[in-house]
DNA sequence: TTATCTTTGTGAAAAAAATAACAACTTCGT
DNA sequence: ACGAAGTTGTTATTTTTTTCACAAAGATAA
């Protein structure tokens, strides 16, 4: 399939949330509106991406939502699973770890490195936690093929490097660091600072919402 | 001044700590090219940025520095500074109050909330953590303009609602339960899986990078 | 049957964001 | 003095994303 829009993606991971919620409560089909009032979005904005996906929906009941969860399963993510480092065991990699604890089956971070001998060997909610040094080997290993970054910000640099000469496929760095990477490797940057700077500034001006 | 863009306003953010690091290292000009290399974007992009604010370098000698800070700071900053509450104070919730521990000045966080009897009354990096109980009144005393959510998902629509009461002016979700928040509440939401999953689908396309 | 209501799917339009293109200006080197 | 090199500021263009608008079609009810 062509290459869906980054937005469409992010939408997409939504949905599919959306949806488990939706079949729990016992319910089958669903309209356009009933996604995006749950979501907070326009009814049109569900349907074009439904339609970039492909799927589509019956007249009378709307979507099925099994096919969706599943249809979108088949798009976002790898039959296999797709395998996770967090580099940087700190206090934000421990979180992040520990928010995945049993959340989504097909992403599943196996592993987490840390330069401090304290941490080392030692196992975060079900985490081992490996050198720094032993990086490229674990992330052979493992077959791990996209990594967090969340260390300190002057290790940013150095830690890329290692990743992508380790072969990873994709990066998300939540250090205030901006990396630079071959363009075969996708790379997200999410800053913590950025973000609320950016919503005082709109909180200032009194502003509604984006997202 | 007009609203500026959304992208500008991360990027303007972005450009400023840039600066803060470059005259750190004892360089007063720089050209819009070396601060595209910085945060690995098109030249174009800054000059565009650094015009929409309405500051204009020197043919010769670039960006001032010093001047380029100070600008961003009386567009994003409030003058007394931004004061942040954190509510939940788990995992996520204390890595980020750890992660700002002497970071921004103009940005501060004044209290956490929880409901865990473990961790009411204590002081987590500095910030006191109060029972959510008591939500609203210390926004209002603590004259607090901004709140972070990071409770469990179960929580989010309550403590949304809890907060836009208290008269909050913006709200940074990090949960993975979108909320809905009268127009006049600047909202932004961000979700870890949702990211994830997203550099998932990205990497596995073999796709490059994005921001 | 036939009119009405509701919903999907999508072409077309609009809005937002990024990129290209270039005039205008400084300084440098000769 | 004057051309070459390099940089900014900005208009125009392109690309991306969202929204509008409506035809097509299934269900319902008279």
């Amino acid at each position: 399939m062509k290459l869906l829009p980054d937005k469409t993606v992010e939408r997409l991971s939504q949905y599919r949330r959306a949806m488990l919620k939706t079949l729990a409560s016992g319910k089958h089909h669903i309209y356009s509106h009933e996604i995006a009032n749950m979501l907070h979005i326009t009814p049109v904005q569900v349907r074009r991406d439904i339609m970039l996906i492909g799927y589509t929906g019956t007249l009378r009941h709307g979507y099925d939502v099994k096919d969706l969860i599943e249809i979108i399963g088949t798009i976002i993510d790898i039959e296999e699973g797709t395998r996770i480092a967090v580099v940087g065991a700190g206090a934000l990699g421990s979180a992040i770890i520990r928010y995945f604890e049993g959340k989504r089956a097909k992403l599943s971070i196996v592993a987490a490195f840390d330069v401090n001998p304290d941490k080392l060997n030692k196992i975060f909610s079900g985490v081992y936690c490996y050198p720094f040094a032993k990086l490229h080997e674990v992330i052979l290993k493992e077959n791990i093929q996209i990594a967090v970054i969340a260390t300190p910000a002057s290790e940013t640099a150095k830690v890329a490097e290692a990743l992508v000469n380790a072969g990873i496929k994709g990066i998300l760095n939540y250090t205030s660091t901006p990396i630079n990477v071959s363009p075969q490797v996708y790379l997200a940057e999410y800053d913590i600072i950025t973000s609320l700077e950016k919503v005082a500034y709109f909180a200032k001006q009194g502003q509604g919402n984006d997202l």
